[in-house]
DNA sequence: TCGGTCCATAACGTAGAGGTTATGAATGAC
DNA sequence: GTCATTCATAACCTCTACGTTATGGACCGA
């Protein structure tokens, strides 16, 4: 039934106005009017964007007189980059390759002891652009559906 | 004339099969039959997802016979995270709350050791709803659907 | 040269996103 | 009670996303 909460989070993110929304509201709470003010949008427009990001559940919201102000929830933001982080070793790799590099160039003059750290020299960075795995691997890859 | 990258990266990791996908590559680059066969969607589906990724710059590709290779870029991954991470006292603001709360609780009758596991109390739960950041409102009416 | 494999593209359908204007319900102020 | 403000919703349009099948180009092996 919940096809994952990550599908809401990104699609919700990926929206200029609605990041713009999420930033002022790190600002304080905000009703509708104060949200559509600065975005040259319509006020329809604004709710339907306040829909989504109450649906992905980075805004919650409540009454207050004839107003209705929308609060940050920004722990799906945490997931998210959580999500992300599984990755950060990849993004870092180019730094890793580079560190690689100039250990091996370090091992033909003499010493450098911490050069020789073996995680350092990830696999994937040998695999660069050399694939040559066909179907090595179980059939492990997620379906989220 | 560039919108936002940030706009094509997130719009990217919205869907589950292009995250999928980029979870694949991490275990090496792959090409386009190998990473159609697990997901039980047409081979020119996949060529599109492929087409997005790429221009979201989250994938390279490189051809090797009749085959092309993708490999992972994980820059952009990277630059959407230190986009979130924009938001992270947000998200800790909870975990800090909690904190505050159960400091003062602890002041009131000094005991109860064990409720001073953030894991163990849902943070959520204590942050939902309780503003105060600015506008200073209360009072809980909050619809979902 | 010929057949097979890999892949992109075209053509098409459906569904949803994002925008608009018009309108009405809910609530506070007078 | 009456009016003004706030907001959601409906009705509509356009454009894009995502999927399909059909097809043809590019390239390798024999």
């Amino acid at each position: 039934m919940t096809p994952d909460p990550l599908n809401a989070v990104f699609a919700a993110l990926a929206d200029p106005t609605r990041r713009a929304i999420l930033a002022r509201l790190t600002e304080g709470d905000a009703n509708v009017v104060e949200l559509t003010t600065p975005f040259r949008v319509s006020q329809p427009a604004i709710s339907r964007h306040l829909r989504v990001l109450e649906r992905a559940g980075l805004i919650s919201r409540n009454r207050r007189a004839t107003a209705r102000f929308s609060h940050l929830e920004a722990k799906p933001l945490g997931e998210a980059t959580a999500y992300l982080a599984r990755y950060r070793e990849y993004w870092d790799e180019s730094y890793e390759r580079l560190d690689a590099l100039l250990s091996a160039l370090k091992e033909e003059r003499p010493a450098d002891p911490k050069a020789t750290d073996p995680e350092a020299t990830d696999a994937s960075a040998t695999d660069h652009h050399a694939p040559d795995r066909k179907g090595a691997h179980d059939g492990d890859d997620q379906r989220h559906g």
